[in-house]
DNA sequence: GGGTCAATGTAACATTTGTCACATACAGAT
DNA sequence: ATCTGTATGTGACAAATGTTACATTGACCC
């Protein structure tokens, strides 16, 4: 049961060290001159999440905004049967467009954010949130892009979720996370697997098996690797 | 074939009627005294289009900012089987984000938008969109919580495309649409149902026939009836 | 009335996915 | 080496969905 506390661990303005963290994280947001975003972001709380940490579920609404310096945060919804869904992940240098919602909105939508590995972010204020927003053009213009970019995702999600068969969806999954692992080896169980397309183990394990008869990945424990080129080919060739 | 061509109308700044229609689909627009939105809109054109228009389809980005004045868009996505499914509506006093996308980062989500019913908007271009955005906190707000709800509205989505069965999805359908209309007659045939979810009419069809055995619902040629106070239950007990 | 087109009904079937109940295999700890 | 918990393999089955191929019905026009 992953649910360790949040550490809050420097209640002052984010040190030289976070400070480098959060320039390497958000290249635009480093470059802001404007006041309003350098007071909003001299305000900001740092804080520490160790990994499996829930940092919201539905429930809870959030009423700060969120900048990651390192680590990455899943949302997934759960289904009543058990199931889950990975909806999106949040990385260092992107926005928890989840936070937005509830902030503007005091609405959430029943999703769960848990940390996936440690997390340090920044934590700034609804108030501090808002006058960056209205005294930076370019921390706006980061913001709405990065709102509009989620929405096409979703887009593609939805699509993806309602034409595509399983295996498919297994197959590009498997095909994003070998190009982001530039083709080694992938850790990765089938449950976790089955949990990001928001299916079964066994319906995982099936499919799995089948790409394995059909040469295109070895399996072993925990383990997931490309078995020929002919593999390559055939993960790469299905983009989505 | 629904494909006609748009119809630019009026090319000067929108006229006292649209500003009247402005005012009413966009209550929270019309409040607005800041003098870089006032001076946007004053450079927005009117165009129509009649029903069954495809404004965008994948291919071609819009770089124009569109506000509804009248009528209904529906966009979807299409599958390489025929099957289609909506993805949301943008109805008068509503913002289509799909435009938004297209015009902050020149890549669209590969779908469809088709008005619905006559459609009257007036169009604004990018340029005046972003000093409107720049000057008026106000709109700017209106801008950002409407892409939040959408965001929002695309999460459910998925939730109840992955999690839950056609029939459920069906009932959850039927039940908003019965609300939006007050329990009167339905006016909808099987295939625009199974465009709606993203299936196909045998199927609807089918489950269809069930409800209507089950007491819930009268079919009869392009309308659905609740029969009873028990199918207005179950259909009301099924938010989604 | 008869013709015509769109909408619906329906049965049989194929496929896909989910579920259950195990067996087996592997890795780390003792 | 044995124990133990996690991960995987697997077959049989159930349920949901998609597919095919028609028959039937209703609305409207002539």
């Amino acid at each position: 049961m992953p649910n360790h506390s949040i550490q809050n661990v420097n209640n002052g303005h984010g040190n030289t060290e976070d400070a480098a963290r959060l320039s390497a994280a958000y290249p635009v947001l480093d470059k802001i001159r404007d006041h309003a975003w350098l007071d909003a972001l001299s305000h900001a709380k740092a804080m520490q999440a160790p990994a499996h940490t829930i940092m919201f579920s539905g429930n809870e609404p959030c009423n700060n905004f969120i900048l990651i310096l390192e680590g990455t945060i899943r949302i997934y919804q759960t289904a009543t049967d058990g199931r889950e869904m990975t909806l999106y992940r949040v990385n260092a240098g992107d926005i928890c467009v989840l936070s937005l919602n509830s902030m503007l909105q005091n609405q959430s939508f029943n999703a769960i954010a848990e940390t996936q590995t440690p997390v340090s972010c920044l934590i700034m204020s609804a108030h501090d949130f808002h006058s960056a927003m209205n005294g930076s053009e370019t921390f706006r213009n980061f913001v709405i892009t990065t709102l509009t970019e989620r929405l096409c995702e979703a887009m593609h999600l939805i699509q993806n979720t309602a034409f595509n068969h399983l295996n498919m969806r297994l197959a590009c999954m498997l095909g994003s996370l070998f190009e982001r692992n530039q083709g080694g080896i992938l850790q990765i169980t089938h449950q976790e697997l089955a949990h990001e397309l928001g299916t079964t183990r066994e319906v995982v394990s099936r499919i799995l098996k089948e790409f394995e008869k059909n040469d295109c990945v070895k399996l072993s424990r925990g383990k997931i690797e490309l078995s020929s080129a002919k593999g390559l080919e055939w993960f790469s060739g299905h983009p989505g």
